[in-house]
DNA sequence: AACTCAATCAACCGCCAGGTA
DNA sequence: CTACCTGGCGGTTGATTGAGT
């Protein structure tokens, strides 16, 4: 069966709008709503395919959009989210009120990934170069730099945490989880606490701001109930995604820059104007203390990759007990 | 002023997933 | 179960803009 183009493409206009064009669609769907998108372009009277229309509209003539230049604090988040999942963009976008994925692609591919580089990062991995060239010859580490569609998949294949779980790697973490540890004590002042409890008052996508810092948080989706908590590199997670209960704690790339590139917080401080140091200096002790807990828990494993602990349980009634005070009731 | 080159970003393309008949 | 349609996604392209010479 071959497929059918999306619309009879004869006689359709290509490449950019006219302003009399986005002037007919915008009051097209303010009277009508889109409705069936294919039917869009004959009914407004436009000699464009549906798909144009609904691209025009979602990238660029949708109300609520926002324009200009990203903050600084939407830049922050791009790359935290695509440390945590990747070229997401839809998803990205989905945090980030009035971007669209399309826009968030470009500024990544233009300026964010350009950025990264001149600090030291692999825009890819978010770790540093120095470390990818020492994992790799410097032949590949020429290509590494140079070629992101092969990194793109690596990353892929590496960080892909549902596909991963959906082919069995809960069980995998299991089989090499450590044997249940009985002295095992919730941690005081833990941080992921304190995470779950500024998701308890947050709606699904807010933003928060608690001593002096501000962050957007989310929930997550659906089908993968998830709460985390950035805070500029520390990162706690817990949540529940096909393959069970999963927590996740560590310290992201700018905690491995140091020694590498020097202070990475002040570097961050001067390229974010955040004011992390406040912040970050009890999140050090902090994110320690959570990474240790995390790690006497019986399914837990070190992410090599993503360079935090990770625990995946789908079968151990113990861990699900020691993280039930972070879950809501619905999560268990 | 004219030209070149790099950066930007709107728009397109092909593919995929989900829904439906 | 299959064929088909639609919407959505991510990758890529190419026109436009701006900076540098």
């Amino acid at each position: 069966m071959g497929r059918q183009p999306c619309c009879d493409k004869v006689g359709l206009k290509k490449g950019p709008w006219t302003a009399e064009e986005d002037r007919k669609l915008v009051n097209f769907i303010t009277m009508h709503g889109h409705g069936c998108w294919r039917e869009v372009p004959k009914l407004a009277g436009l000699l464009r395919c549906g798909k144009s229309c609904r691209l025009r509209w979602t990238n660029y003539l949708r109300p609520d959009l926002k324009r200009g230049l990203l903050s600084e604090s939407e830049e922050k988040l791009i790359i935290d989210l695509h440390a945590a999942i990747g070229n997401r963009w839809s998803r990205i976008a989905a945090q980030l009120p009035g971007r669209t994925d399309n826009e968030i692609k470009n500024y990544w591919n233009t300026r964010i990934k350009k950025k990264l580089r001149q600090m030291g990062i692999d825009p890819v991995t978010h770790k540093p170069l120095s470390q990818m060239q020492m994992q790799s010859s410097p032949t590949q580490s020429l290509l590494l730099q140079e070629n992101d569609e092969q990194q793109q998949q690596q990353q892929q294949q590496q960080n892909e945490p549902d596909q991963n779980h959906s082919n069995g790697s809960a069980e995998t973490l299991v089989l090499t989880a450590r044997e249940p540890n009985d002295d095992i004590e919730p941690l005081e002042n833990f941080n992921m606490e304190d995470s779950m409890q500024l998701f308890n008052v947050c709606s699904p996508t807010s933003v928060i701001s608690l001593s002096g810092r501000t962050e957007e948080v989310d929930s997550d989706d659906s089908d993968q109930v998830s709460k985390s908590f950035g805070n500029g590199g520390h990162a706690q997670y817990i949540g529940r995604e096909s393959s069970g209960v999963k927590a996740e704690c560590g310290l992201s790339v700018w905690d491995q820059m140091g020694g590498v590139l020097g202070d990475p917080l002040s570097d961050y401080n001067s390229q974010w104007n955040v004011d992390l140091e406040s912040w970050t200096a009890g999140l050090d002790a902090h994110a320690a203390s959570a990474s240790a807990w995390i790690q006497q828990l019986p399914d837990c494993q070190w992410n090599d990759f993503q360079g935090d602990f990770e625990i995946c349980s789908k079968s151990c009634p113990e861990t699900l007990q020691r993280l039930g005070p972070f879950l809501d009731d619905d999560e268990m």
